[in-house]
DNA sequence: GTCTATAGCGAGATAGAC
DNA sequence: GTCTATCTCGCTATAGAC
């Protein structure tokens, strides 16, 4: 029976599993409840309804809220991060276009995934050693734009400068979007279609202030 | 006595007060610790503590957590959006310093109050209805915005893409700091070098920005 | 593995003396 | 107004039956 079921089919009910673990029941909804609330205002019993289990079991799985709030913290680190350390590292990209693919990829992410910047920058600024324990990520992150040619002959603020501006005018927009959109009212087709059109300004933004740069 | 300190000695004094009434330093106290902990992770013992008085006092003259907690978020919301709608309703100040003056207030606030960003943003995100309850807010912004000459001949849609733009250039350093800080080792002086740098070019990669819309 | 019941603790709020 | 002592409740975590 399941020979029959070809092999993108499989693929796609991998992704929206009807029959998920107990297990990644509760990762998934102590995920969306965490990346609503923050660690501290989130509750075990709204995370145990979530997944629709008990609460006991979210227990006999992840011994304690913290642990499984690292566990999930270290998941979305590990998924924001690997945008830009994957993208800065391919060599198959020619580097005039890495700025393009970055802003795609975010906004591709973000826009499934809004709530995910406001939780990693809330939750990190409250507890600022998670980047220790993710020790990686901050060696990658720096390896990876060391080795960026538009870094030669500038200084190492010269090349902050830029990733402060270039991540600003990519990602401010989601960190905003709930409050933005409510001060103007924007249902979220407005919003889309704002964020739609920053896939082709932003980098063409950035090639001036690049120009700029270089005098 | 106090007839012979100067005048200008006295409004230091206001500033930096030896003696505040109890409940301003209730406040103060309250202020730096939900700033930093956001309201769930706050505790009304610490915010006691800070103000070095005791727990039932903070009850005595608040009645809640809560209500403490409102009165501090109503104020800082009030310190935030008046920079921008002073500063937009202005007539004393030519339409092209404009966005010069709020980079410049702007950085000058965040530099001394580093966390208020990102106290607003995840706290209005958890709980959307203070803007709300600040009704007078949202209408005196958005009334400050539409009065701007460089909506004239562009849609809604241009002027957001454009605040959007400018907003992320201007405050996104600030919401990020301590974790870019902490990835790239930065100093407190190395990131406000950083940061001083952008009260110049901000406004002026707006401007280009601007130009390039005009097509 | 999954549930019900409950222990145990921490935090906000109040009573009442001074 | 300010303190000490205490109450109460909500939340996390565990014990123990199935």
């Amino acid at each position: 029976m399941p020979l029959l079921i070809p092999k993108d089919k499989m693929k796609k009910a991998d992704k929206v599993p009807i029959d998920q673990s107990t297990e990644e029941k509760i990762k998934r909804a102590a995920e969306k409840v965490f990346l609503e609330k923050g660690y501290s205002a989130s509750r075990t019993k709204d995370i145990a309804e979530e997944a629709g289990i008990n609460l006991a079991l979210l227990n006999y799985y992840f011994r304690s809220k913290e642990n499984l709030y690292i566990i999930i913290m270290m998941e979305k680190l590990e998924v924001f991060f690997d945008v830009i350390i994957k993208t800065l590292t391919d060599n198959t990209i020619p580097f005039e276009q890495k700025l393009t693919v970055l802003v795609n990829k975010y906004t591709d992410l973000l826009i499934h995934e809004p709530n995910l910047p406001l939780f990693l920058l809330s939750e990190t600024h409250k507890n600022p050693d998670f980047f220790a324990s993710k020790l990686n990520i901050k060696a990658r992150l720096r390896e990876a734009i060391n080795i960026q040619p538009f870094l030669d002959g500038k200084n190492q603020e010269e090349g902050l400068q830029l990733l402060l501006s270039f991540l600003g005018l990519t990602l401010f927009p989601f960190i905003v979007r709930q409050g933005f959109s409510g001060l103007f009212d924007l249902s979220e087709e407005q919003f889309e279609r704002i964020i739609e059109k920053r896939r082709e300004f932003v980098p063409k933004l950035m090639v001036e202030l690049f120009d700029k740069m270089q005098k």
